[in-house]
DNA sequence: TCCTTATTGATATTGAATGTCAATATCAAC
DNA sequence: GTTGATATTGACATTCAATATCAATAAGGA
């Protein structure tokens, strides 16, 4: 079991995922690499493309299975992006709404939002027990306001 | 062109269709029932079936297409469903959130929730500027927390 | 180092979504 | 009511992401 030193996203996930019982493999460490060090949501074949640049054996089924495990473990989740619905990203610590830039994709996740309370009073009024939101802001990032601006 | 009495939603978008230029056809009316009367979200499979029930003519790829027009004129839109990204489902008239039951999918949509500011103010924050968002609540509906209580 | 077994990647398969196109049906114009 | 331009249809073919299978391989505990 793995037990090294925690100072990459990545290294996290593979504690995690060694102390879940899985094993650390090459394709599997690449992936890991790509998904967690992302700053936007990412579609399985992007992730293949990513990691078969410096792995070009890894089968994407490799893909899809080791985003299986880390879906599992709460580690990403997928995310509602461009009409892609398997796209994936990290999941922050503790529950948190991501709001990505409908440009370039780039996402932030953010909390402070106090709307819990508001969700269970609408559900009541229809008669529904609420147990889950989702929530997801878009918009545009610093970066690609910027170019949009530039052109005028 | 249509100008008849719109008792019904999908009489409604009958004439809106047509009033956009498109023909009315028996497939496509049988479509618009359909989904139009809906409780709950559906997929194009599912609308697929349940127009053949009456219709057993109809191709897949109408039913696609039928779609693609309601959504061009924002009478549908798709909804996050059970790992769905194509579930389709009508649009209310005024922008509102949807509350899905998760166990049966029948939704309802709500206003009246005052966030659009609080919106802004995060995406200040983060840098980003924010164009959109989307809210979806789930939940148990009334009956399905009924069947789910009396097991006990 | 050994050995169990999780993991891999090549291969095949599935099935939703889309493209093509001749036949058909709609509906405005007459 | 009839006509005719053309939007629409459904059969068929195709694409391609997602999944299933399975022998070969490699991880990692003993």
């Amino acid at each position: 079991m793995i037990t090294q030193d925690q100072d990459t996203l990545s290294q996290k996930w593979e504690v995690l995922l060694s102390q879940a019982g899985y094993r650390i493999t090459r394709p599997r460490r690449a992936i890991l690499d790509i998904v967690a060090e992302s700053s936007r949501p990412l579609t399985p074949l992007e992730i293949y493309d990513k990691v078969r640049e410096d792995n070009p054996g890894v089968g994407l089924v490799t893909i899809y299975r080791t985003i299986e495990k880390l879906e599992e473990l709460h580690l990403v989740s997928h995310v509602h992006h461009l009409g892609e619905c398997q796209t994936v990203f990290r999941c922050p610590d503790s529950h948190q709404h991501l709001l990505i830039c409908t440009k370039c994709g780039s996402s932030r996740y953010f909390d402070g939002l106090e709307v819990e309370e508001q969700f269970n009073q609408i559900g009541e009024k229809l008669g529904y027990q609420v147990t889950g939101h989702w929530l997801q802001l878009a918009g545009l990032c610093e970066a690609c306001r910027g170019k949009q601006q530039s052109k005028g």
